[in-house]
DNA sequence: CTTTAGGGTTAGACGTGTCTAAATCCGGAC
DNA sequence: GTCCGGATTTAGACACGTCTAACCCTAAAG
């Protein structure tokens, strides 16, 4: 049995290594869990003692197959609260992330099924992010680009809007950026600033880089499913 | 802010305090929450030191009203999730408790409050057992018999049933007796042991005393609301 | 009033997860 | 090839919640 601590030591290295596909760093998942470096380390060890984890000391760790299916596991979790709570219990998509955040370690798998059930199986969460499967194998990483990676004139569907800060998703929800709608790219500014105008609202709207690259777009010829 | 573990140790002394209207022992602790008695003592001191028990060393402890107010949170979450579990997620009355007492700790006011409206505030869980009210105030001891108070002849409707063992629980299912049906008393064995038809079965069911004293009916003369 | 059985508390230990301070390693700069 | 700065690990401490063993209080029996 895992600790909810354990689980989320896990689930922070899995999401790390989906963006960096690198041995994770100590003080990468000090930061993405708001501990100390010296804290990371003595869960490592604890993870490796358990077979969750490869590391290399000095040199930081990869998930092992079993890591792999625990952090899946969790995201599972995540995701499916995520996708519940707005479509049966009327949240927004930009508050549920710290919901499910709470919840996720406490559901038991009969809860997890029921909720999938209720929601038929659902494959991505509000946010566009994929749910994995109930047999918790490893997904295909979808390989889109970030709204940052376009040009002025180029017109794009969002598919995933990755970040998970409630402030930043509900300004963008307000501004009509959201998974699902059609943005035209009307400017890239040398920093990095990203404007768009939106099918889903009037004004256009400008995303700093540190936002735009967490906004997704499927590959480009993505026929509608 | 209360730990997990504080807030189960006041949901404990709350649900003892119903049933014996007594200063709590520490020894009823320990058994309600399967730990040794030294281990309630230390958490008593903690408990004491933040005020939420009263308590006069070796003679037990009560809740303070603030100790009380934060044991009806924790039960009316734990209610509304079971009432919850029971209509929108296809659960059977006798399963929710364990995943209730799972989630009970972790839902956020808001949470709270969506799944009170999405049930239109309810009043009674699925056992029949009372919802505490928004505002937490101490509710009335609504003051029922259960039916091993009864005699043979007698016909009484069930309001709730006080258990928390699935098992039992699945078994009182099965037979016809859940809260709502109409229940005739057979016989009384002098062991204690209640013999009843009820209206949702066909064969007469038989429950030890243990059980029987779980089986509440409301006030003689008590209309239906 | 005294004794005593049984439960309550104290003492001391342990595992988990966290911290700060100190020591140590790695890799790039020169 | 050596050195140094920044990151990592080690060392040691602490709070929490739990345990066992030992001690002590209360209340009931006589």
């Amino acid at each position: 049995m895992l600790s909810d601590v354990m689980e989320d030591y896990l689930k922070a290295i899995y999401r790390l290594q989906r963006e960096t596909d690198d041995r994770i760093k100590t003080s990468e998942i000090a930061a993405e869990l708001d501990v100390t470096s010296p804290t990371v380390t003595s869960m490592l060890d604890k993870l490796e003692e358990r077979e969750l984890v490869d590391r290399e000391k000095y040199r930081g760790v990869t998930l092992t197959d079993e890591g792999e299916t625990v952090a899946l596991e969790i995201v599972r979790h995540h995701r499916l609260l995520e996708a519940y709570l707005t479509e049966h219990l009327d949240y927004d998509w930009s508050e549920v992330h710290a919901e499910a955040d709470r919840l996720e370690h406490h559901i038991s798998e009969d809860f997890e099924a029921r909720v999938a059930d209720a929601l038929s199986e659902p494959t991505v969460d509000p946010h566009g992010s994929p749910i994995p499967s109930a047999d918790l194998e490893p997904p295909e990483r979808p390989d889109g680009e970030s709204i940052a990676a376009f040009e002025a004139g180029d017109v794009v569907t969002v598919a995933e809007v990755a970040d998970r800060d409630p402030e930043v998703l509900s300004y963008l929800s307000e501004h009509g950026v959201e998974p699902g709608v059609e943005l035209e790219i009307l400017e890239i500014a040398p920093f990095g600033m990203v404007t768009a105008r939106s099918s889903d609202a009037d004004e256009p709207v400008s995303l700093p880089e540190s936002v735009a690259t967490h906004v997704w777009v499927a590959e480009p010829a993505e026929p509608e499913l």
